[in-house]
DNA sequence: TATTGTTATACTCTATAACTATA
DNA sequence: TATAGTTATAGAGTATAACAATA
C-alpha cells in the first residue's frame, strides 16, 4: 500500500506553494509596465473574454476570491477606465462587469506579456508535460 | 507552432494560484488542532528531518522565504519549546536550527495529519497522476 | 567589505462581520 | 428571510532597508 511521502520536498502542497509564489512574482514583474498585477489581470480577463458576462459574485467564485476583494480590484480598474459596472437586468441587486475598448486593448497586450513570461518560466518542461500539468490542475480546480 | 493559451482558465499560473490557495486553506485547517500552520510546519520539518542541519539562511532558501520571515516563525516555535537555535560551530554569525524531542513528536503527528489531508485533496487523481504532478513540480522547483 | 541574524516598516493578500438595497 | 454589493477591520504573508556582530 503506497503511502503519502513524509519528506517536505515531496509534498505536493509545499511544492505548489513554492512554485505558485515564484510564478506570481514572475507574472507581477512582467505585468508591471502595464500597471497591472496578477489579480487585476485575472479580473480584467473575465471582463474582456467574450461569452459570459459575470456578476461580481460569479466573478469572485470563478477567481476563488472573496466578493469583498473583488470590489476593491474593480474600483481600481473602473477608475482607470478599463472596465464598467452595469446594472443587472433581471436582478437589480447585481452589477455586471464588462471591459471598455481601452480595457480590451490593455487585456490583449497583457495576455501577450503573460504568455511570454509563461513560456520562459515553463521552458524546462516539454510541451507534453505542460499539457499534462494543465490537465491535472484543471481537474483539481473542478473538484 | 503551438501558442500559449489566451483563456484565463488554461493559464498554468492562474490554475496554480487557485489550487495552491485551496490546498493551503485545507492544510491550515488540518493543522489547526496541533497549533500549527503550513509555514510553521515547513520550518519544523526542516528542523526535524534527519540529515542536514540548516542555518537560518539555508532554511530560508530551502523554503523560498525571506530570511527575515524565518526569524518570526522560529521565535514562535522556540517559545513553544519545539525547536532550538544553536550557535554555529565554524561560523559564529550563524545559528543552526534543530527540533527538540517535543518538536519531533509534534512533527510526526503533523506529518500524519497533512498526509491524510493530501490524500483526501488529491483523491480525484490516480496514483500515476499524482506521481507525474510531483515530478513536474519538482523539476520546476529546481530551476 | 561582505554576510548572518535581526528589527522595523510598509504593502499585498485573505478572512470576517456588518450594513444597504433589493429579492 | 435571504442574497448582492459594499465597507471596515484585522490578520497573514511578502518585500525592503538598515543595524550589530562576525567573517
Amino acid at each position: 500500500m503506497p503511502d503519502a511521502p513524509t519528506e517536505l520536498s515531496d509534498d505536493v502542497g509545499f511544492l505548489l506553494s513554492r512554485i505558485s509564489g515564484d510564478i506570481l512574482r514572475d507574472t507581477n514583474s512582467a505585468l508591471q509596465p502595464l500597471g497591472l498585477r496578477a489579480r487585476g489581470f485575472s479580473v480584467l480577463s473575465c471582463a474582456a473574454e467574450a461569452g459570459e458576462e459575470y456578476t461580481q459574485r460569479a466573478l469572485a467564485a470563478r477567481l476563488g476570491l472573496d466578493p469583498s476583494q473583488v470590489v476593491a480590484l474593480l474600483d481600481d480598474l473602473v477608475d482607470r477606465g478599463l472596465v464598467e459596472r452595469r446594472p443587472g437586468e433581471q436582478d437589480r441587486r447585481t452589477r455586471t462587469v464588462v471591459a471598455t475598448a481601452q480595457g480590451r486593448r490593455l487585456h490583449r497586450e497583457a495576455v501577450r506579456v503573460v504568455a511570454q513570461a509563461r513560456r520562459r518560466y515553463l521552458s524546462v518542461l516539454s510541451e507534453a508535460e505542460v499539457a499534462a500539468l494543465r490537465a491535472t490542475l484543471t481537474r483539481l480546480a473542478e473538484r
